[in-house]
DNA sequence: AAATTCATCTGACAATGGTCTGATAATCAT
DNA sequence: ATGATTATCAGACCATTGTCAGATGAATTT
């Protein structure tokens, strides 16, 4: 371990520290104290139960529960019993609650803004971030499985067909909005999944059905989130959803200019099969029955 | 602006204030208030000077002054009035709180060290630190003269020669440890320049003497702290202490396949000439008269 | 020499955040 | 039905942090 490299993280981690102080200090200019702004944001953020607010902020009941009072006295928050559970309490923003909500999203996002407007390469301070966002994060990465046609679906999708583009010369023209495959990737024919850390897309993959057997497609890790296993942790999923639908086994293309998912693919027990389609990108093509 | 942009920066954002949050907490599990261990942090890092920590932590006097007291009982610091003006105070650990700071230092050092160990692309990393620092802290890059033996002065020169290494194909030998250029890149008879972002250094610029006359050796700027004009600042400087030692022509030398640099020297107001030495590098010639 | 300015300190006090104990009401297990 | 468990709430309490007015002693200005 290099000992500037140290010194480059607790920079880094000093830097960011002041950054966040900065906006809280800004927050505080609202006028009320920084307690009840983060529990308006958690909830204004979709953290509704009043446990699950608990939780993300790490408070005690008792003062979870005062925070709670406050934030309703001033009018700003209603709170109604769960309808399953009427132990556990839902809070909600009034329309003020909102307001004000909206007032702390526009402090922090003019700071965005501005940091990206003011940075010569606004595109790779990003990546910067999601890359250490993920590091930092990533025993938070959570997987959804939704229709192929959410918008954070096709975020990744465009996404993928773009790195597909760069990697292989020849491009790629598909068009997304009346993509022919999408369909057999929904209930029941198919399945499709994709991975979130803290809200934001970074991986998709698609379960595609023909009958008895299954397709994986479209397997994609954003650059940001690779090395944390997540392909490992798709396949996963994948598999248990083939086996839920019925499918007997799983066929996958691909192309040996992607040795990383060559050797994953061996690794994770699949085996090399003749090609079963006449698609002319994949080069390799694997089987696995399950 | 992009909407998910916004949503990328954010989630940094949380992220590393929760990153932050877990820090703390480990502090704390020292026995002692946040408050007081960030002083101890402070005067470990340099910071002495009773204003100069008030003014570091953005803390009231009253606070300050209670905080510090605190530390003295404990035995950890102590203080003596400022030899020049006795009504500032300097505040020094002593050996209990030389110790103490240490295992302060080790909490963050052991977190950051399972970070690198855990990724599996370290560098990438690093290198999305620094980028990030320096955009967040652009207006706090200082610049320090010093002896082109410093250790920094060493690093940023190591990276510098890397960097030729990699963009020209013929490669650099440069044996640091005897460069014959060095010595006159000291006064009197010329100078070098570090620029520091938080400690960090992010760029170097030397002056080598020819008598009555100056030449600029060796600028470069880390690739995370492009684009915030350091360059400029870094010649600014250059032109001063050329002024200085009494020399009334500039010149240097560079290489048309790096046209952000010769774009520069053009900007600054500097004019092509004939080629001036027999080096084999360099293919374009400039000089400044002051 | 007197007045002013300055850096720090002290004491009083309020606001905030955090902890604990026990109350209440809903739900679950037996 | 009874007792145990669960989620939230309320009250008491303390430590920490933040704020303010004035005191002290050193330096600077007039």
């Amino acid at each position: 371990m290099n000992k500037i490299d140290i010194t480059r993280i607790r920079r880094f981690h000093r830097t960011v520290t002041r950054e966040a102080g900065v906006l809280d200090q800004s927050f505080l200019g609202r006028g009320r104290p920084l307690g009840l702004a983060r529990v308006l944001n958690a909830i204004g953020r979709g953290i509704t139960e009043v446990a699950a607010i608990r939780d993300y902020l790490g408070l005690d009941s008792g003062l979870m529960s005062r925070l709670l009072r406050g934030l309703e006295d001033e009018g700003l928050v209603s709170t109604t019993p769960a309808p399953d559970d009427a132990r556990r309490r839902i809070a909600s923003l009034t329309d003020a609650g909102q307001a004000e909500f909206d007032a702390y999203e526009d402090l922090s996002n003019t700071r965005a803004h501005r940091l990206l407007q003011n940075h010569p390469n606004a595109q790779a301070l990003l990546d910067a971030m999601d890359l250490i966002a993920s590091a930092l994060g990533q025993h938070a990465v959570t997987f959804e499985e939704v229709d192929t046609r959410d918008s954070r679906a096709i975020w990744c999708l465009t996404q993928y067909f773009d790195e597909l583009a760069r990697r292989f010369e020849t491009g790629f023209e598909v068009h997304l909005s009346k993509d022919p495959e999408a369909t057999s990737m929904i209930r029941p024919q198919g399945a499709f999944f994709i991975a979130l850390s803290d809200g934001l897309p970074v991986g998709c993959c698609g379960l595609k059905g023909h009958g008895d057997w299954g397709e994986v497609k479209r397997l994609w890790v954003a650059p940001s989130a690779r090395g944390l296993k997540l392909a490992t942790r798709f396949m996963d999923r994948i598999e248990a959803t083939a086996h839920d639908l019925g499918q007997s086994v799983l066929r996958l293309d691909t192309n040996s200019q992607l040795p990383e998912a060559v050797a994953m693919y061996r690794r994770l027990g699949w085996t090399e099969i003749d090609r079963f389609n006449d698609d002319p990108y994949p080069d390799v093509f694997f089987e696995k029955r399950l």
